[in-house]
DNA sequence: GCGTGATTACTCGGATACAAGATGTCCGAGTTTGAGCGG
DNA sequence: CCGCTCAAACTCGGACATCTTGTATCCGAGTAATCACGC
């Protein structure tokens, strides 16, 4: 019961992407530099979040990805739905003949989480990071 | 990222133990045949909740569990720390220079979901389980 | 100068390898209860 | 009736086996920009 590392890059590289703004797309090769992590690995996890609508890539000769326009708005849900999916934490599994009560308040927990992240923007991070980094 | 089968075994188990009272101990057997999980599994799941002081063993025969006294108000989080941890889900793992922004917020998000586990009880539920099984 | 082809710098997707954790089983050891047996 | 012994019913703990998932790498294919070359 962990958030997979996956996640952890697709967070730090969509703030640093919203951070590059929405000009000529960043190559994987900076941004995997940057984190540490291998280009090929880093490639499939954006992959997601292009599929998820989060992001655009470009092909090609100074090819790379950029945000997504007019969607600064994203928010940590999006992204960790993108990389984890967005499945229930927990499942009860057994055959009960209602609905589980254990099941129902473990859902509940889960919603109080989703809301935060929901309501936290990436954009607000994105100037702080900047510098921090 | 999800919360594994013996987090589901344990909170089932704790509030079926709840239910049987503080009288005689409940061996093992009747508690995995309701759950459909083979014994031995399930006495390794409950060595962690006894370890963690949620309930007591009894060995010999005519032993098994019981819920332990005075300890009525046993919340959710609790069963989960004792099976899962209490290892924070999110870890940065980059070396940045000051703490990461993004790590702050995800432990902010994780804790909205634990004070609300914090705050729900299990004795909650043992008297609706206990008809509803 | 201008089109045309080759080269280069990228992303994309599948296949594969590897490691770690979750899940589950097996077996020996210790512990308590209770029955049986002999005095 | 009492006490001793022994068997049965349990939990406990470690050592495995297995399966899934996360992590990571490699390679071939496709694509777009740029460069080189010949007309």
């Amino acid at each position: 019961m962990k958030y997979s590392k996956a996640t952890n890059y697709a967070l730090h590289t969509m703030v640093f992407l919203m951070a590059a703004g929405g000009g000529k797309p960043v190559g994987v090769q900076p941004l995997a530099e940057r984190q540490g992590v291998s280009p090929t690995y880093l490639s499939k996890i954006l992959t997601k979040l292009v599929k998820a609508g989060l992001i655009e890539s470009a092909s090609g000769a100074n090819g790379g990805y950029r945000i997504r326009r007019h969607q600064e708005d994203i928010s940590f849900l999006d992204v960790i739905h993108a990389i984890e999916g967005t499945a229930s934490l927990f499942e009860c599994s057994m055959e009960h003949s209602a609905e589980c009560l254990i099941d129902q308040e473990m859902r509940r927990a889960e919603e109080q989480m989703e809301q935060y992240l929901r309501d936290k923007k990436l954009v607000d991070l994105a100037g702080k990071m900047a510098k921090a980094r």
